[in-house]
DNA sequence: TCATAAAATGAAAACGATTTTCATTTGCAA
DNA sequence: TTGCAAATGAAAATCGTTTTCATTTTATGA
């Protein structure tokens, strides 16, 4: 579980730390990751937000994103279409399943595959600079929306 | 091992099969498609094909590829940069790593996730509709290439 | 071989997520 | 306070990809 109060505070310093200014604007949105096991898209957050910051720009909601990818705080997943959604990293680098219809995030582990990363590397000589392990599904409670819309 | 020339053949049926007409555009890309173990981007494709249908146009290569991968002939990989790549599918949706330098590809098994993914479904009551494991990295070509350029 | 309808093509325009530019405002250290 | 770097929003630009549309090809089968 994570301590969401104290996380977005945690979130505020780090940026601070790192040379960025505080801004109300910074504050709503770092308290809306922060808070929510969701991935957000640069759209939904930018509507999120706004109701608190009425004047919002959406390219600022795009900048505050790439400032807290740059610092680590969030992870950007790539969805099948294309366009991201961003999702608070409490644990550094997650592998994730996300819900196509909500951006409802689970996060797991379990999979070992370091040592498989290890040996593809000696074998390759390919240096790994990343990876992706992301599953694409709907959950439970968009699944019976689906079904609803069908009927 | 792939049998480069009569899987290009394949493809030519299988794109009849499905109601498609044969084109010499079609025949180029096939060829240029099944041939390689290497992921192309677009325009990398565009260009290569050029060399053989000077008048091609851009639009073509995307129909093309979208096709082939509504049939399952080749897989689109996503990029870190949201760009896309196609390779081959040889076998079916596999797992690879990619060189970001020159879009090789490594196709990799071995590592088995199936389980985990039946017991995150029906852990959580996600349906699964995708997965991706994507390995990014730089072959050693690229590599030494990279340690060129700095020097 | 020829006529035909459906499919394929390329040029140009449209799209849409994301980024850049630029003039103005804001945060914060001195 | 002051001064300056950083942040902001509006508008325009990017760029990979898709759509539109008029024209050309392909497959079929009379
Ligand atoms: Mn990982
Ligand atoms: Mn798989
Ligand atoms: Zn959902
Ligand atoms: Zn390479």
């Amino acid at each position: 579980m994570v301590d969401t109060p104290g996380l977005a505070a945690e979130w505020l310093n780090c940026l601070q730390d790192s040379g960025y200014k505080l801004t109300r604007t910074r504050r709503v949105l770092v308290e809306l990751l922060a808070s929510s096991t969701r991935a957000y898209g640069p759209i939904e957050l930018y509507d999120a937000a706004r109701e608190r910051c009425p004047g919002l720009g959406l390219v600022t909601v795009y900048r505050t994103l790439e400032k807290l990818e740059e610092l680590s705080l969030v992870q950007r997943l790539h969805q099948p279409d294309g366009c991201h959604r961003y999702l608070r990293a409490t644990q550094g680098h997650q592998h994730v399943m996300v819900c196509s219809g909500c951006g409802e995030v689970e996060v797991f582990s379990g999979d070992n595959l370091e040592p498989l990363f290890h040996r593809l590397a000696d074998q390759t000589g390919y240096s790994i600079e990343q990876h992706w392990l992301q599953l694409f599904g709907l959950c439970p409670a968009c699944q019976a929306a689906e079904r609803q819309a069908e009927a």
